[in-house]
DNA sequence: CAGAGAAGTGGACTACAGTCCGGTTATGCC
DNA sequence: GGCATAACCGGACTGTAGTCCACTTCTCTG
């Protein structure tokens, strides 16, 4: 036991739940791109500086935004039954069947809420690669993908198919079941 | 024979060509993203307005830039020598073999220019799906696909990987030799 | 309860992308 | 050469992201 991490304060508290509101209310009415971060800040009845003290910058809200969700997702993952999860020792399922159901869950998650998450990934240059978010699927789809020449690379070049800024412009030329069906193949493909 | 297309007055040539000339010499000196519009502008001795109205944004601009490399490219792939072009009709090259030269082509000409590349995808969102090149690759690499389930799908997987955002982030991590390995090998593994 | 100091606040400020439009100039035609 | 007109020009203007810092408010300690 260590001393109690600083805790928050009552107020930034106050203030925090009362951006996330505001921002989702306001992206849910006008899209994520429709909305200034000064709309939001006057929505939430907060001065600018408070909003980006507090998230840094738009993509950092729209992360916020998605943290429930991520955070289920990756419980889910870690934690959670098979195949999506590891499961029970005894009946734990392939490689390859965690990949395909982590492609298929992920997919789910991303074309949930692809402006949201799309802005999370280029709002700021690089955003993507920096959040903590990445890193995660990154080092799980690295860990299915033990045995092969070079996990690591394959899992960035996997990661790359679901890019949302990517998975946004395909949508339009091929759409989504397409777009899922190819990822499972290219997962295949790396898994033989 | 049809009327001949407007020419383009003897001003905006010239101003055209500072522009360019202006940009190329501010982007060598303080990088791509450290020089404004408004800036490259100046530097010409051309106004704000002139310069959008050229180039319609910064991803223009970048674009505009990289014109000549890349339609170099594009001429050897139409027309060039084998492996990359399609060769002489009686010792073709195999579409594996094309595929191959054409992602080691594109990453030698990617990795050689990556920031400009990469602000003519990203400065703009969208940019990169929507300019003519993407295009043009994605129809290379769909055909040399044939006879895959989709070739138009995996055609677009295969190309995220190569999305100048996505390089320039898994560059820090694994460097261009293992990207460039990875690249081949994921190509491989669809043309199986 | 009082005082100190850390944490938080908000709005003025800067910098930049991109738009607009009244004025200018090249060009093709007579 | 002179004229009509379409193309072009440039800089003032708008909207937004993000920074800064003098001031306020909370929380902890004695």
């Amino acid at each position: 036991m260590r001393t109690t991490p600083p805790r928050e304060r009552a107020d930034a508290a106050r203030n925090r739940a009362a951006v996330l509101d505001a921002a989702a209310t306001l992206f849910r009415e006008h899209g994520v791109e429709g909305v200034s971060m000064e709309t939001v800040a006057a929505a939430a009845g907060v001065g600018k500086g408070t909003l980006f003290r507090r998230f840094g910058d738009k993509a950092g809200l729209a992360t916020a935004l998605l943290d429930t969700q991520e955070r289920a997702l990756q419980e889910a993952i870690l934690f959670g039954p098979a195949p999506l999860g590891p499961g029970p020792a005894e009946a734990s399922p392939s490689a390859r069947e965690r990949l395909h159901a982590f492609l298929e869950a992920y997919l789910d998650y991303l074309l949930g809420h692809l402006d949201l998450v799309r802005i999370s990934e280029t709002a700021a240059p690089g955003a993507r690669y920096r959040i903590g978010a990445y890193r995660f699927w990154h080092r799980h789809v690295t860990l299915l993908l033990a045995g092969r020449p070079d996990p690591v690379a394959d899992a960035h070049a996997l990661l790359a198919t679901l890019a949302a800024e990517h998975v946004r412009a395909v949508l339009d030329d091929i759409g989504a079941d397409r777009l899922r069906a190819a990822t499972l193949r290219l997962a295949a493909a790396l898994t033989t």
